[in-house]
DNA sequence: CGGCAAGCAATTGCATGCACTTTTTGCCTT
DNA sequence: AAGGCAAAAAGTGCATGCAATTGCTTGCCG
């Protein structure tokens, strides 16, 4: 096969097929049962079938695919009742992350916490949603960082992504971006007193609410292809 | 090679390896750090190195093993700031779990749940550390799977599996067997009220005492394995 | 016309081989 | 004797090849 492989940045094969395949589900590029062939992907990417099972090995153990024995692997298809859970789950790992953020963050975190949260007020204003965005994906990871856990940050980061596609419908709701900035705002608040249980409350009434925006959308379809890579907006 | 591998059950190859090598890192037979020879692994197991190498990445993704480009595998080392955060999650999990039980458990799930527990008495009079473990396990299952929350049971399923080296000293402690049993009594009496933030409580107190009294055992050494070095495939 | 079975194409699962990277060893220099 | 360098050994990463399984097609029989 070609010697170099072209213009690909870092890491292993394996692990750059993980964060291709893997990118594709999360933005909803590739679509729940969908099949997942070994040799169009290899083709594809102009790797070995060896990368690309590998690669389909780690993301079934990370549940982004199903893989049945000697039949192939097909995007993991979520059920409403399994979205409902991680839906759920969300909103409770947040809690905690908020929680302990107001108990535990450092001066520097609640200070850059805030100074961001209060600068994408901004965008609010512009109805930059794209922009607003990138700092939603900022605020929630400093939630999970302020958190000082390093477990809960990962099965909240892992929760998270595998929510991405579900979430970004939402976006089409008028009024939520204003919304979503004052349930940040009552979360901040709280992390700033130091209550980590309004912190913890705020959070998940925040996530519920996304929740719920989602649920309208994800209810007769699975998520739509992406025309856009960005992911996350609440 | 070998036509058929002597008796081993069920499952793919991969399938087979992954539980085989999983099973030995959590029991606490593969020490933290050990390095994991693809090829030693390969021919101890009667394979080639494709599974093997693929039970590792599989592994890997789990947080089981650690892999180092180009420098092979070892067993996950935890730090003690790791494991703090892993025991911290535990007790926030199981919190979470034993609230929703409070509140979602059928009649015959509460029932199934009380009468386990009472049944687990009389090992606690008998000193039989060894079967309580048993229905302390299943006690806990009972708590996930009661929560009704497909994704926080496997969240929570997972972290448990991953702190299972670092508890099995426990039950040494003097004393810990009748101390355990009455914070699950705490847990299920609060469950039977169907006072979730009882139950919360009530599950967290009851991980955070189990961290400390395991901290003692992890606070020098890692956890301990079987005394001899051989690895035989099952 | 429908159902069933055998054959066939397609695809997965695993073994093997080779190239490249890391690590070790042994020699040479200072 | 210690340090550094180079060549060899060991081990990982990926490609390729072959056996086995699947499910699809086709032809046969009821």
């Amino acid at each position: 096969m070609s010697g170099k492989r072209s213009l690909i940045r870092s890491g292993t094969t394996v692990d750059q097929m993980v964060r291709a395949i893997g990118d594709r589900i999360v933005t909803g590029f590739l679509r729940p049962g969908e099949k997942l062939d070994e040799t169009s992907l290899a083709a594809r990417f102009d790797v070995s079938r060896t990368p690309v099972r590998e690669a389909l090995g780690q993301l079934s153990a990370m549940g982004l695919v199903e893989r049945r024995p000697n039949r192939g692997a097909i995007v993991a298809v979520v059920t409403q009742e399994h979205l409902a859970s991680m839906f759920e789950s969300m909103a409770e790992l947040e809690a905690i992350c908020a929680r302990f953020s107001a108990e535990r963050m450092t001066s520097a975190e609640r200070r850059a916490l805030e100074i961001e949260h209060q600068a994408s007020a901004r965008l609010v204003r512009l109805r930059a949603e794209e922009d607003y965005e990138y700092f939603n994906t900022e605020f929630h990871s400093r939630l999970y960082r302020g958190a000082h856990n390093g477990h809960i940050c990962e099965m909240t980061v892992m929760t998270r992504s595998r929510l991405a596609p579900f979430r970004r419908a939402q976006f089409m709701l008028p009024g939520r971006l204003a919304k979503s900035w004052q349930e940040h705002d009552a979360i901040v608040t709280a992390i700033m007193r130091g209550d980590g249980n309004a912190a913890g409350k705020a959070a998940r009434d925040h996530v519920s609410i996304v929740s719920e925006a989602s649920a309208v959308f994800a209810a007769g379809d699975q998520p739509k292809a992406a025309s856009t890579t960005s992911v996350t907006a609440d």
